[in-house]
DNA sequence: GACTATGATGAAAGCGCTACCATTCGCACC
DNA sequence: GGTGCGAATGGTAGCGCTTTCATCATAGTC
């Protein structure tokens, strides 16, 4: 066995390989410490005395010690992180939200993975199957249409999860988020109130939106409490754009009667629902009443201003955030928090016009 | 030592834990092999044979087996994740940024952690440090402005970085993005060359973003170029919103000489710019033309619509993607990768006007 | 037929921490 | 002075994988 001039350190299995930065080890040697009060430290400051806490943070800023996340992970059965799965990033109302949730992650010590499933749950199942493999304290969902199985594949992990942008009561899971029925039955009521008989809606196709299907149903039911009815042409299940507003618009106003509001699932749809009636010279609000949703700044900005539901995303991520907070404490959480929403009356919206712009019977 | 009846596979230091879900020790023992066959199968199939393979993902399957990342870190020194820290998620450039590279990174198997610095570089520090500690194998940063203690903690922990949203070939980073410079620059020349001469530029403000900042600098260059100046009074540093935008203009309005055109760092502050000149019953492009950037779908929805930079923001997320699939596999990158931009030329720019709106002499 | 490549598999040593238990020490109390 | 107790600290066994090295079977070569 030849033997070199180099120590032999060498273990049997692997090279010695030499970490490019300081362990916790180096830290301890460095503020004559054992390994564990140097963990404690870091984890239970109070658990060590003043005096031995200010040497040790001495020598890790000293080293420039950064712990190793693997390794706390491995070893704590916590990977202080969480995962969040959104439909799109194109809608800023999931961009904010996660934007809200990533800042107050960070400052109670949890970092924030993201998958994006648009609107495909298939794909959000594989995306939260990646997010396990990666590794996370919990989960953050969108809405609560899935299939059994991401339920069940949640289930068998042990993996808290936190159901968001429904406000669901009745469900089974933990939930935080505004409830869509009641916008929508507000602006519904508020057409109504306003003299519309003739109303159409536009939204996300609701079979892969729970939350598109929720006010949709709830603007029917709003219709038919006033002795209306919300006939099936004039839902309009239409995706997410400007352009797919102006379509749908057009839709809308291919109808006789011709309806005189139209409410939209959310403001992108209903500027681009203004635009076209715009384009199109139809004097809006006198002619054709228009109710957003989500009140984004773009809202407020349009000529004339968009009438729309307000909904404080920013403020879902906070709650959000607080509440895994305390799922991941192990504490009890309320099943469900509600994030209240309000109707931002503005300039799109508008006594009904005396007379339907197509007069024609409405019966045959 | 009282005795119970229990087994007492217990070890001394920790209860027996019983994990909830089953380990490659369980895989490998329901497929009759060893524990580093099964590691094999998944990491290097080619290694083990056909049969061996299929008999361990059966079990695998059954069993539900999903490797733990947190063993897989440590144990490989790789943690399969990747880090971004974006300015903003208002700005919905970056958000689809952030989509197209989890998108791409997803598909090559790994995660995407998501910090947000609202445009400060001390918390641009913060989050990346905390990226570390969660442990990210690469981190994705936007613009090249950052202070020196930021470079050097990613090259103390020897951490692969790429630089996005700049072109820059002269910089030590690997870096893909467009050319700020160039985009800006067609853009001022185009209005120069439609008779332009009193211009103003609305952007971010540039001490904390060099992407605005470049942009600046290169449309008082090419007015330069043009023996034209672009004066102090002309640049107006506005944060991002329509609202801003609004304001920018009013305070170019006030200006005598009146500018006949501007040139907006973002679609959302030309949009602001265009509703304003509509407010105030300004002929756009007739009395004055306006020039965003990004190209959102916005800007071409718009009435008029509005002329603009297009940025490929989903090409630099893939592209941003496989060059770090590369660095992560140890390949040689190309220092830098150059997206194009192209100007969009719409409906919100024309001929300067005659006579500038105010006929004040320029000169004293 | 003995020898050497080659490919497939197993055994086991860590990866860098956390958390359990043991140990030590100072101090109040009887 | 001995005892008990709590606070502070140290020793160390894993956490669940990956990876190296060794082993073994099989095939190819002279």
């Amino acid at each position: 066995m030849p033997v070199t001039g180099v120590p032999s350190t060498e273990s049997k299995a692997r090279p010695a390989r030499r970490p490019a930065h300081n362990g916790i080890r180096d830290v301890a040697r460095a503020a004559g410490v054992s390994i564990a009060t140097v963990s404690r430290a870091f984890n239970r400051p109070e658990a060590v005395s003043a005096e031995t806490r200010e040497r040790v943070m001495a020598a890790a800023q000293r080293l420039t010690y950064i712990p190793d996340g693997a390794a706390r992970s491995l070893s704590s059965q916590k990977s202080f992180r969480v995962g969040v799965v959104i439909p799109t990033m194109d809608d800023s109302i999931f961009a904010r939200f996660v934007e809200a949730l990533q800042r107050h992650l960070g400052s109670i010590g949890y970092a924030l993975l993201i998958g994006v499933d648009r609107f495909d749950s298939q794909a959000e199942l594989a995306e939260i199957r990646g997010l396990i493999e990666s590794g996370v304290d919990a989960v953050v969902l969108c809405g609560a249409q899935r299939g059994p199985a991401t339920y069940e594949l949640l289930r068998t992990r042990a993996l808290p999860y936190l159901i968001t942008h429904v406000h669901a009561p009745d469900a089974a899971q933990i939930s935080v988020g505004y409830d869509n029925r009641e916008g929508a039955a507000t602006a519904a009521h508020y057409l109504v109130d306003l003299g519309h008989r003739e109303i159409g809606v536009m939204d996300y196709p609701p079979e892969r939106n729970d939350r598109a299907a929720l006010r949709m149903a709830a603007v029917a039911e709003a219709l038919a409490a006033r002795g209306l009815e919300l006939r099936p042409e004039r839902r309009i299940e239409r995706p997410f754009s400007i352009e797919e507003g102006r379509i749908g618009l057009r839709l809308l106003l291919a109808q006789d009667p011709r309806p005189t509001a139209v409410f939209c699932g959310n403001d992108i749809l209903a500027v681009g629902a203004l635009f076209e009636a715009q384009a199109q010279g139809i004097a809006v609000p006198e002619a054709l009443s228009i109710i957003g949703y989500d009140d984004l700044e773009l809202a407020a900005q349009v000529t004339p201003a968009l009438t729309t539901v307000h909904v404080p995303t920013g403020e879902m991520g906070a709650r959000a955030a607080e509440i895994l907070s305390l799922m991941l404490s192990g504490k009890q959480v309320p099943r469900t928090t509600r994030i209240g929403t309000d109707l931002i009356i503005r300039s799109t919206t508008g006594p009904a016009p005396r007379r339907p712009a197509a007069t024609a019977p409405v019966e045959t």
